[in-house]
DNA sequence: TTAGCATGCTAAATATATTTAGCGCTATGC
DNA sequence: GCATAGCGCTAAATATATTTAGCATGCTAA
């Protein structure tokens, strides 16, 4: 997505997507995070916790654990195999984005 | 409590405890939300709902019951007569507070 | 009575998130 | 080829949370 399409599906203005992307904003305000979380599928609590923010005792939880929810939300369960298959197709896409 | 006695325990400094007492601050940072929870045994999800804060879906309910929750953290469950009992002292509190 | 100290408070300074305005670049249509 | 529109980006402006500094009041001890 381009930004001007993010900043019209959350509000957030593109400047400030740009400067997210780049990491020159440390602790985004929660309600942003929430939109984000929204329109990219990602649960807002990775989003908070990421970002610092104290999580409620109920939701609070190892970071990797909440990884693994997030990535389990949107592809489903993923054995052993499959995923040694995905990390090395990401180091593909990498490598492939840098020889360029 | 005193603001500086506040001050000490959270490190929030006891200008901003004040402004807090009166309002001056819309939406409080979530760590000190979570510091003054901690505090006052109050439940953080309840001062995030209040500050306006979306909430994770897991821990998302009615403010009354957040309340109702905040409430019997600190005394415990709570029979009828014993409610109707604890609104009549607090109304008999704030009568004599307000008569002096 | 007075000196000292703790208290609540506020104005000003500071930090940082967020928006506005606008630049330079690329692609696409005429 | 050239105009145009959309793109990512950044500097400056704005908003607002938070701290620092210090004032005025009231209480307590000598």
């Amino acid at each position: 997505m381009t930004l001007r399409a993010v900043e019209k599906e959350t509000g957030i203005s593109n400047a400030y997507l740009s400067q997210l992307e780049h990491a020159k904003i440390r602790t985004p305000a929660p309600p942003n995070l929430f939109k984000l979380a929204e329109l990219y599928r990602v649960p807002y609590e990775l989003l908070m916790e990421l970002a610092g923010y104290p999580l409620p005792k109920k939701v609070r939880s190892t970071q990797e654990s909440l990884v693994q929810d997030a990535f389990a939300a949107r592809v489903g369960g993923v054995t052993k195999e499959e995923e040694e298959a995905l990390i090395e197709y990401l180091q593909f896409i990498r490598s492939r984005k840098r020889g360029r």
